[in-house]
DNA sequence: CGCGGCTTTGATGTTCATCAAGTAAAGTGG
DNA sequence: CCACTTTACTTGATGAACATCAAAGCCGCG
């Protein structure tokens, strides 16, 4: 899961009979490479480097405000995020999570010029962050890479639509059993897990209450459909999760 | 509102001392052009036209049907059209109305071979029919254009994705309240205007029940918000609307 | 150690879906 | 064009699902 995207490596001086080197970018290396930036050429990969920059957070903080001015274009290497929409006084209402390799700022990104969401880490994550301009510079060159961006931004909201229109349809339960064959199935890819949010959080990406959340969980937890203790679950029934999730 | 796109000029013969003249395609009058296709050269256009055709469809008539391959990128010239998942029984969800010059196919047009989700004509309606080959083509030659496209794709997967962030806050009477004036301040421009689609319908589009989208309209009706005879309605007070949709 | 935030459970009331039943409107076949 | 059927619309009554309120234990942190 480690990678290393910054460094770049300089001959402080070459002999004569060598030409200048390209600088060399380890961003060749780079895992995210495969995932879009396969349709471009050494120098566009340079070109990206030269403006490019890693940063860390730690669980919790913020990494985007809501009203921010959008002049990078982000993409999580390592970690965890949430996009959120704040309300009044907890009231935030959480609209997607995201795992690296998303495209974080990728609403809004090409349609507006202001971020009209927020991001935090909700697990300690570090962000690749590149020039707008450049991408877009990039877009504008690279027919390839152009049609690669919008299958991935595609991809993305096309997700978040869906999950909404899926959650709308189920009642608590079904939500329930859906968020944590998510956690289960599609970020941790085990059965047992730390959740990375609180009771509160679940109850703002699924659009109930905290109380209920708990309700359910001890509900589950009583079925014999997961056990608990504190942060940590084991899904102890997956099918019969799948079957609430799908059918209330 | 009238306009067509759809006939070729040729000259049937030219004199020797004429060029060849290129096809003139009604294209480059097309009010379209100058939503995205500002950005093309005359010999793109005119590759557009040659690919490309228009079909009307008559209130009611599907015009995509889920899980139909995608092959083609359309747009709509005239008319209003519903985006929806399709249910067991009349539980169909409508994710979307799209009103002229929004491209219809656009959820999942870059991001996936099939339709996943169907298209109904709700008043007559005509769609511009282009392949997507060709659209795909320009897109990897003309970077202007492929941003361009990029712009409208995001804004609209946006639109959708915060609409439905609103409305899940909302409760019955403040989605009713946030339908009615959508229709009247984004598709009529009018404080009176004939609903184009059923009760059953906005049920459909707003997560509720028939039953009380009636019950909340005859409310609004006897508090003299709105009146109501069969399918025509008139805003009588929009501000009170406002706070309604605005709060709860 | 004490304060604030997170978690948990119970009791209560509101909002909303469901059921039922009837009227109006619109499409269908003779 | 009329009887007929079906679909849309409307209102009321009931109960289920859910939010809200209240109270207490827990945990982490300054």
């Amino acid at each position: 899961m480690e990678h290393n995207c910054q460094s770049f490596v300089f001959l402080l001086s070459y002999p004569d009979w060598m030409e200048e080197p390209k600088k060399i970018c380890e961003c060749r290396q780079c895992e995210f490479r495969s995932v879009v930036f396969n349709n471009l050429s050494g120098d566009e990969i340079s070109l990206i480097c030269l403006s490019k920059r890693d940063k860390s957070f730690v669980r919790g903080e913020m990494i985007i405000r809501e009203g921010q001015e959008i002049s990078e274009f982000l993409y999580l290497k390592r970690g965890l995020v949430k996009l959120f929409k704040m309300g009044a006084e907890g009231k935030d209402q959480i609209i997607n999570i995201a795992k690296p390799f998303d495209f974080v700022s990728l609403l809004s990104v090409f349609s507006d010029t202001h971020y009209n969401f927020s991001i935090a880490a909700i697990d300690d994550s570090t962000v690749c962050i590149i020039d707008l301009s450049v991408i877009k510079e990039m877009i504008e060159k690279n027919g390839k890479f152009a049609l690669r961006i919008m299958e991935k931004l595609s991809q993305s909201s096309d997700k978040i639509i869906h999950n909404n229109i899926q959650l709308n349809q189920k009642q608590l339960r079904g939500r329930i059993a859906y968020i944590l064959l998510f956690f289960s199935n599609e970020i941790f890819y085990n059965k047992t897990f730390d959740l990375p949010v609180s009771r509160k959080e679940i109850a703002q990406l699924i659009d109930m209450t905290t109380e209920n959340v708990i309700r359910i969980f001890s509900e589950f937890r009583r079925d014999n459909l997961i056990s608990i203790s504190g942060k940590t679950i084991e899904i102890l029934n997956p099918e019969m999760l799948k079957r609430i999730s799908a059918h209330g």
